[in-house]
DNA sequence: ACCTTACCAGAAAGCGCTTTCTGAAAGCGC
DNA sequence: GCGCTTTCAGAAAGCGCTTTCTGGTAAGGT
């Protein structure tokens, strides 16, 4: 009884025999390629099910060396930003009928080329990348070295918030033109000290928002001095972390501009332990739009993005027919979207205009 | 040039051939099953490598039966609560290398027996079905007919947070005794009038909880009338319509329970609105703990579970040797945390006791 | 020196399907 | 009535691996 009797499953084979049809006819009859007749192909049909039959996808995907499933790479689905993606990806998965795989790469850039190794070795459709890439040329060629025969061997790719390193479709948020709506959005206002919670500065989305911030802040004429970019791990501890570093800065800003919602959500915890409230004696303000920030007291400001639908055109992108010559590139997002978090500044500071 | 010049991939017989080996011994040579020359086995690495050689996963799961993929199956990955869950799968799932398949139902059982009937063909490893089930016959029926013949088959079957409809292991949070406990915390607050805000009825998490949290009233004489049970969607829009509704009930409760946190959200938002505040006017308290509870102003009461810890222990009770004759079940949580939404009633309250 | 073990490598038989190829039967024009 | 196309079912050849099974060679015992 203990004995490990996993019972063999039922085989086409066995529908076949029971339907007193062949293999072949049984296969046909179950995917509908070619026409059956119809008394067959419901004699097969009532034999399956009979029998519980149940098709090998391995099988399947060998003989006709194709399969139903899409690979999902991501930095972490824990992370409500990736959640968010995830779920737009799940629903377009489920309408399209392929079956995702996911990785979750814990933000090790390592994992994500050995993941995509391991998708490869799946035959999946596609693969898609969700996430700012890595600036590192050694890593990049690596990745390429996985995705170029990939590709050339007829999977799709799709990236999704990340600069395309190899010829995918992309999903691509406006970073940089939404941080300068932002800046703009900001000085209007009336903030001039400001200051920016950085995310890894090898992240080409926090490069991006970075920049884009630093345009808008230039229109103004204002220039964000090195001190007052504070960089921290790309979560909400991060963001915690950098906030209080920031604290300890000898000029305070009367505005702070989180590169992500999530750093923000941290940013805010931070400020409350220290008595500062936000928004009267600081302002701050997010990017990424993610469902939890409108529960935050007070909502955050940021720059909306519709995380959901990026991870449906993601894997639409892959799956439609081949790329004619190029990838598509699909921009999303970027609205500032104003909430409670962000005032004019505090009369009191009216000085001290930005170097 | 646009032609779909999807050309082969290398096969191991090439590997082989270029290694001048044999087909057999370049698999063993790359799997280590047996041994093999250490000569032979760079060789045939080295081919591997030079010609970029990269298994096929489903050639290896047909021909050795059996696939290192399991798959999870949740009601939506977008909610925090399961992307909490997922997250801890994902952890496991990289340490002992098995590759995973998502599922979301989006909250249709109909989906879930779907699903499970799409892994059984992927010849999962195991399958993990995360979030409660319904009290519906039928659906527990047909559920079981097709996860029967697959543990019959070898098939492994966890689940969290959900009753065990079949031979599988499982683990469970304390829902019925958090919310016991849950209810005497309140009560020793001083709180006699309660309302709770109850997710749809069918599912069994909502029945446990609520009936601890009965349980616990009733240890002080208290019972919740039906007036008192709000139901709505286990969502935050759920929680909010749920909270709304109650407002417009004749007496008002000193005390709200959302059965969970993610209902509670949408709870803090309505009282907001409504210019009541939390826990001045009113306490409020969830169950999970999810992370985002803690960002909230005021922080959230609630009962907490280790839910990215389920999602590990799921995935390694699914993995580990077969369960002798009968399954685990691994009980976490349920733990009080007292945070700043919970508080004394209001002293004009004092009256009423609860009938 | 002879026989037994032990170790490795190759041949070949599948794993459970899809899909081409082949052939039988039926429909049709003239 | 004969050759034509058309429709549908079966035979069989793989898809790319793993894994027995077989055999050859080296090591070990007496």
């Amino acid at each position: 009884m203990s004995e490990r009797e996993a019972r063999a499953h039922v085989t086409l084979d066995v529908v076949a025999r029971r339907a007193g049809v062949s293999l072949a006819t049984a296969s046909r009859a179950l995917n509908g390629t070619t026409r059956v007749r119809d008394e067959l192909r419901e004699r097969v049909r009532a034999a399956a099910d009979l029998l519980g039959y149940i098709p090998n996808a391995h099988a399947q995907a060998l003989a006709s060396s194709s399969s139903n499933t899409v690979g999902l790479i991501c930095h972490d689905v824990g992370d409500p930003y990736f959640a968010a993606i995830a779920d737009g990806v799940m629903r377009a998965a489920a309408e399209q009928d392929v079956l995702v795989m996911l990785a979750s790469t814990f933000r090790e850039p390592a994992r994500e080329i050995e993941y995509v190794s391991i998708l490869r070795a799946q035959r999946a459709r596609a693969i898609l990348l969700i996430g700012s890439g890595f600036q590192d040329r050694t890593w990049e060629r690596a990745l390429g070295a996985e995705l170029d025969p990939y590709i050339r061997a007829g999977g799709r790719v799709a990236v999704v918030s990340r600069h395309r390193s190899v010829r995918a479709d992309a999903v691509l948020p406006e970073n940089r033109a939404g941080a300068t709506k932002l800046a703009r959005a900001l000085l209007a206002l009336g903030h001039r000290r400001f200051a920016v919670l950085s995310g890894p500065p090898e992240l080409t989305t926090v490069a991006d928002r970075l920049a884009g911030f630093r345009e808008g802040l230039a229109e103004a004429g204002i220039t964000l001095d090195p001190g007052c970019v504070v960089e921290g791990a790309f979560t909400r501890d991060g963001g915690y972390a950098a906030a209080r570093e920031l604290l300890t800065r000898p000029t305070r800003p009367t505005c702070v501009f989180g590169v992500t919602d999530v750093m923000a959500v941290g940013a805010l915890a931070a400020f409350r332990e220290a008595g500062i409230e936000v928004p009267r004696d600081i302002s701050l303000a997010g990017f990424d739009d993610i469902p939890l920030v409108r529960e935050l007291t007070p909502p955050l400001t940021t720059v909306a993005l519709p995380l959901t639908e990026m991870g449906q055109h993601a894997i639409s992108l892959a799956l439609r027919e081949p790329h004619g010559q190029r990838s598509r590139v699909l921009r999303v997002g970027g609205e500032v979207v104003l909430r409670a978090s962000t005032a004019p500044p505090p009369a009191d500071s009216a000085a001290g205009e930005g170097t």
